[in-house]
DNA sequence: AACGCATATTTCACCAGTGAACGAAGTATG
DNA sequence: CATACTTCGTTCACTGGTGAAATATGCGTT
């Protein structure tokens, strides 16, 4: 695949030339909305790539490390698909996926039986904590050269701007 | 769906509670992966939407961006995919839909027979044309309360982060 | 000029994610 | 207490995207 900063520089040329072309247009937003979309899709195609050799993909991973996450490592189909932002389909496979691999297990909840509760088991812990270490060198490496402070204004400024899309986000016209 | 900051304040306490219990994790940085890929793709979707009532996907958008950006108008699909970071395969779909609606051509090269030349048509720019103004005013809504240092630490940094991601590719293992 | 090798695009089979519809369980209303 | 409405999870059919192989052209060597 190609190099990330070639599309960058091929994306800065096109949106100079647009602004050229088409008067009002806010060159300069475009250009940051690309950056995003672009940096933060190859860094899932990172994570992916990390992820591949076990055998999981993005969705069924944040799944497991909410589970993990979690003091009573249990949570419902509802909850998971609020926090992963997956529609409840694709949770249903998700699980299968676990369950089948016997990370999770699914059983009926007691205070309302149209809920089932979703719950990692200790396979499932053990895999996390042999799979994740391997991960931090290169978590790392990809913020070599940024200061404490360069962290800490970027996760600023991308806090502030998933304010505003939830704030804008009403657009059912 | 879930609003954004919902899911970050979950992600905020997940990882708050891994960095406890799993010792050596570099959380802020986990925590600005996570973020750059909620944003990012809520960024995505947010321009799908703009879209779906023109019956576009967002590579097909690109696509036609690339070549309308173009002085010439013109590129080739073997060029397309390493600008829009789309397989070969998806290109060749991509051009007969965007041919099917009389937006661009594909004819032979006259260079390189092996070559596909692809080329925006009239209708085609006339179509970007009207469809793109409609989209400024959201897109300036997004970045809302930005100042215009804002606007250039984000890119910078987002820039670095880029530089960052291609330095580290080389990963098959 | 004929062979093998490289490159560009397409075709095919498959995977992940989505929207619509369904059945089961709960809740509210007459 | 019966009927309608809501919520939760699942199933199904479809879409967008990907990897491997097929096809076609060009290039370099002998």
């Amino acid at each position: 695949m190609s190099r990330l900063s070639t599309c960058i520089s091929m994306m800065d040329e096109g949106i100079g030339r647009m602004g050229q072309i088409m008067p009002g247009m806010p060159g300069e937003e475009a250009r940051l909305c690309r950056l995003l979309a672009m940096v933060g899709s190859h860094v899932l195609e990172e994570l992916e790539r990390k992820l591949k050799p076990h055998k999981l993909n993005h969705s069924e991973f944040l799944t497991l490390m909410i589970l993990y996450s979690r003091p009573d490592g249990s949570s419902t189909p509802g909850e998971l698909c609020e926090f992963t932002s997956q529609g409840a389909t694709n949770m249903t496979r998700i699980a299968n996926a676990l369950t089948q691999r016997g990370l999770i297990t699914r059983g009926a909840s007691r205070e309302d039986r149209r809920r089932v509760q979703i719950r990692i088991t200790p396979a499932g812990r053990r895999f996390v904590q042999k799979m994740l270490p391997p991960m931090f060198p290169r978590l790392s490496a990809m913020y070599e050269g940024f200061t404490a402070a360069d962290k800490r204004e970027l996760g600023r400024l991308l806090r502030k701007l998933a304010d505003n899309l939830d704030r804008l986000e009403p657009l059912p016209p």
